[in-house]
DNA sequence: TATGAATGAGGTTTCATTCAT
DNA sequence: TATGAATGAAACCTCATTCAT
């Protein structure tokens, strides 16, 4: 049995996990990986400030102190860096390596908090990224697609563990495992949308206290006596 | 006490509602006024045909039979007549004037479920429409702030309502209204999102069902006896 | 023999003076010549405030309050209005019926000065006017030609006066009398413009000193004693 | 002390002289000079054919062999053109190193008059270029600003040289020096426009020679018995 | 690899003028 | 006479992309 958290990290209704495959093939000289390197910081940075839409080529390419001629001998185009920066990022989104748990039933809670505090503080350093691809998916279907290819990976996993948490007694039986596992996902990624990329800008413990305790209650689970708070 | 079954479908996270004041002065002809109406439809069509970016005014022009001149006679600009295709959208998605609610608590799983898929259904008939708001609150500062303020507007009263109802014993006192509202909120709007803006096309009544259960026992409420139902 | 001063009010170099002929029939009822005196009115308000080539024969009908369509009934373009505005600032700057003298040797400094001062007058309540004709002139060679004509006709005018004083031995008989003439109307129209039109509001008792002063000098005459003044 | 002969070139009430600053980087390969210069030249011809306002920006592409997008390689506006235009002429404008004289009474005749035929002629081999500067000041006040500026730099010059004649008991005391300058000044320079910028097409001789004397004569100053001119 | 000049399709915007009412 | 909606030619401007060096 797989808890949420251990999979959350990984996706988490984002989509911001990128193909693997490399879109070309990465420069062979160090001079060269180099000048990638700076190319894909720059347009970062670009990206972040202008917006993918408003942002031009030509900018990246000086911030990235080369010139237009360079960009393109390392990217067709501007969705193709798009591409490299979420790789990059991608790193970040996963880098907690959290833990897959096997829980008995009283640390469950303990988990699914850690695991939306590590998803919430991720989200926090990327939130203009997150922006960024919720602009471009609602432009460019092949983002959409691979933005709901990722988020399906993630419902369907948490979706089991849902199965086998009423299997075992432990949920609420009445309740849909898949749409359950949709409805929740959207439900902390939407609010990390709002805090984070929006700048509502909550307080992060009562955001993880709340998305905690509502997952619990909604799955049917009672939680230890603990002290409420707010933001 | 309002019930949020009496406001979600005035918003709902959507942000869909649109400023009431005027953009311009409506033409005073009746020619004039079919006229702008006739670019008010094209330009929906085109924006969900295209999409906002990708839209072109001549585009508009043509599907409304009228010159790019005439355009330019009712609108300023691109971002202008997107706002008048929303306050037409506003009308439909406000429509149903749904009950305004000071329910017996046996109740109040009846209304929150016609609550729910009364803004399921609204969301359905303009989903294409939301895909360009969430577009176009990327791009725009202004849309952006319209739609996170009409989201305070709706979370705020949510929040009121779960408040009384926690002093009324009949939900979970630990909760933070505010953050639930919101977390609750983003589920309902995020699902509708997935499913009728990205094309998921889940089953309504499984989505009607689930939304509402998990309101329920996130609230440390509880249902009647109910059929398990699946997408 | 005609003085300088007779003739200077009617154009001196400006060229304000407008072809008498109608560029239209004046329309015959009251009603309609109320409609295009407001309309001329609204026209030089417009022109004023935003210069010829920036100015929109919409926003002279706003002004006028009536609509495009009216506007073509008195006028077929925006340089007859232009015309008729100047047509009509052409009264003002004529207006002061300046004495035609024939003046004893000892008058003529005062009828000069007399003269210079109206003149910098007149052209000090029509100097929006005169940045606007100057820059007609520089687009439309109609506008350009007639007010090379009324230079013409002015100067040509002032040049027979100076042959006659030359001959009665009252002015320096070493000039040519029509540059002569040309150069001293250009002194006093440009200075003028740059006082006024330019906003450079020079001390208008400096000007007609220092002007008057000028012409005597350089014609060779002398002035009786004065006071020194400056700006 | 200068003399107003060493300075008129350098301005002299035609404002035609233009700011140093460079209006962007300068092309830094040979060939985008090249180019740089051949839209510089094009622009020019464009502007003396048709105009100021009624030139297109891309037949000066045209013009100069190139794509309107090469254009906006090099500048960014119309204006922007313009100014690099009036910065290349400014050269021819004041290329004549005039004397700079601290002269012998009885020199100055002829200093002044050397110093009016230089500028007559620096104003004919450039005079659509003064008829273009003075239809974009009627309309841009930057440019408006620029020529005021610099007819004051050079009316200042002037009047100290004036005050200086004075002074030296040279010339009449009564005048006041500044006014007379710039009375001066604008007679020289309307002379100009009218004779080669409006096409009047007069006799230089005779305008240098009227010019002369009248300064002279204004000014209080005899001039040597001299040869009697032409028309 | 690196450079940056050259390109031009493609969009937006303006406004004098027409014309049906 | 008065109205104001409709028109569309004509200009402006952007920027991803190519390519010679």
């Amino acid at each position: 049995m797989s808890s949420p958290g251990s999979g959350r990290p990984e996706g988490h209704d984002t989509g911001s996990l990128v193909d693997e495959r490399q879109v070309r093939a990465l420069p062979v000289t160090a001079r060269g990986q180099r000048t990638r390197e700076s190319l894909v910081a720059a347009a970062r940075r670009v990206f972040e400030r202008d917006g993918f839409i408003n942002s031009r080529l030509t900018d990246i390419a000086t911030e990235a102190h080369t010139s237009i001629g360079t960009f393109y001998t390392y990217f067709d185009s501007k969705d193709e860096v798009f591409t490299a920066v979420l790789q990059v990022a991608q790193d970040d989104m996963l880098h907690p390596g959290l833990p897959r748990v096997e829980e008995a039933p009283e640390n469950i809670a303990g988990v699914l908090e850690a695991s939306n505090r590590a998803y919430f503080e991720a989200y926090r350093r990327n939130a203009q990224l997150m922006v960024l691809l919720e602009q471009v998916a609602t432009i460019n279907p092949d983002f959409r697609r691979l933005r709901v290819e990722r988020s399906r990976l993630f419902t369907d996993r948490v979706a089991r563990w849902i199965g086998s948490m009423q299997e075992a007694g432990l949920a609420d039986r009445s309740l849909d495992p898949l749409m359950t596992s949709r409805a929740l996902a959207s439900m902390v990624s939407r609010l990390a949308y709002y805090s984070f990329a929006l700048g509502e800008d909550w307080d992060v413990d009562s955001m993880v206290d709340t998305a905690t305790r509502l997952w619990f209650n909604a799955l049917g689970m009672t939680l230890p006596a603990s002290s409420p708070e707010s933001a």
